[in-house]
DNA sequence: ATCAAGTCTGAAACTTGTTCTAGATTAGCG
DNA sequence: CGCTAATCTAGAACAAGTTTCAGACTTGAT
């Protein structure tokens, strides 16, 4: 019995070399669209030929452009957890290093203002037939947040906390990408947010 | 960055009477399309003929379907503004009334979740060109938080606090449109965001 | 090696947001 | 009233996401 992973839901057939590349393929022009012009660069012919593969098959692979852009933010967020991982934040309380640790994610996103853009757009445009996918990312943000606070066993409150500050962090996103907010108000958000934890991690 | 005063951009030309009535019959129709389908089913061409307007004027008024919808929440929240004025919150601290406010606004949304759908995911959705409009919504939500709290002069951290309810406020209607939270954990996200609050203000 | 099933390609078609155009209508003004 | 500029209308045209289809290519099993 092959080991499944245990992230997808119906257990789809595993690729061919080829269609692992292809795939590749695919999510590294759409990052590469992204990155000039942002959500509206990415179009769905471009990615295609930039990709060398027909309109059709980019569709079996990505069913529509938001599946195509959430796909794309999962593999950055990976990335990103395992930068994050090889260097944790240091402050003293959990409320500081949870903060710390999505700071350094979004100056990671004012290098790609265009990619930011189109990820989060994508990400909170997403209608429910992406839900599994938007999940995934959802449950990897989690998973860096709870990694920031050192926690293996939340509370519900705990996770309540971390929710909230997942809301924040995307909406502060939107409003920062659309030019509503400034950098500075981002990180004030952030770091008001963050103390929420402190109301759930008693001493320290 | 102009910080311009309170109202508008460029002070529009006032409207004729037929004007303003061709603007009313426009948000009717994208209200009662939105109403049912959500943001899908408002089609601009639809709008135009229910509305009994031709397409390009349907343009003149509203630049892009974002713009449309974005009007159209605000329209709603003024209607919103009043009722909520009209028999305010009865908590007993300021997080609790401001808790029953969007709770009660939230009741109001469930009724017509389709609605819901076309105006959050527009207001997310929207790029810089809107940004002026969905300030304005930005500004609405304040304003029927701050009444809430029974603030007239906020602190720093205060609209701080407001800020990071308005990010969860969104955020979470996103993911409960889009089937990922129950209505529940909406409700336990407000009020967890909502406890910020205590944290800005001192004792009552 | 061969066959069936599944996949990929190229191209056209369809949908819906958006723009454009030419001609009718309306509003404001002398 | 009659003029002029602005506005409105109907409809075509364009752009980009999505679907469809016939035929070529791979893959996996026999």
């Amino acid at each position: 019995m092959p080991a499944e992973a245990s992230t997808s839901r119906p257990p789809s057939p595993p690729l061919t070399e080829r269609q692992e590349a292809r795939r590749r393929r695919i999510l590294h022009a759409s990052a590469q669209l992204a990155g000039r012009g942002g959500f509206d660069a990415v179009q769905m012919r471009e990615v295609a030929e930039s990709s060398q593969v027909a309109l059709g098959t980019l569709y079996r692979y990505f069913p529509s452009k938001v599946h195509l852009l959430v796909a794309t933010m999962q593999d950055q967020l990976e990335r990103m957890h395992g930068t994050l991982r090889r260097k944790p934040p240091a402050g003293d309380t959990a409320a500081e290093r949870v903060a710390e640790t999505l700071m350094r994610a979004f100056r990671a996103l004012q290098r790609e203002p265009h990619l930011a853009d189109a990820m989060v757009r994508a990400l909170t445009f997403a209608d429910r037939s992406v839900s599994p996918e938007v999940d995934q990312v959802s449950r990897q943000t989690t998973a860096i947040i709870l990694d920031a606070m050192g926690l293996d066993d939340p509370s519900p409150e705990q996770l309540s906390a971390v929710r909230v500050i997942e809301h924040t962090w995307h909406s502060a996103l939107i409003t920062w990408l659309s030019g509503r907010a400034s950098i500075a108000q981002v990180k004030i958000d952030i770091e008001t947010v963050c103390r929420l934890i402190d109301l759930t991690v008693p001493q320290e």
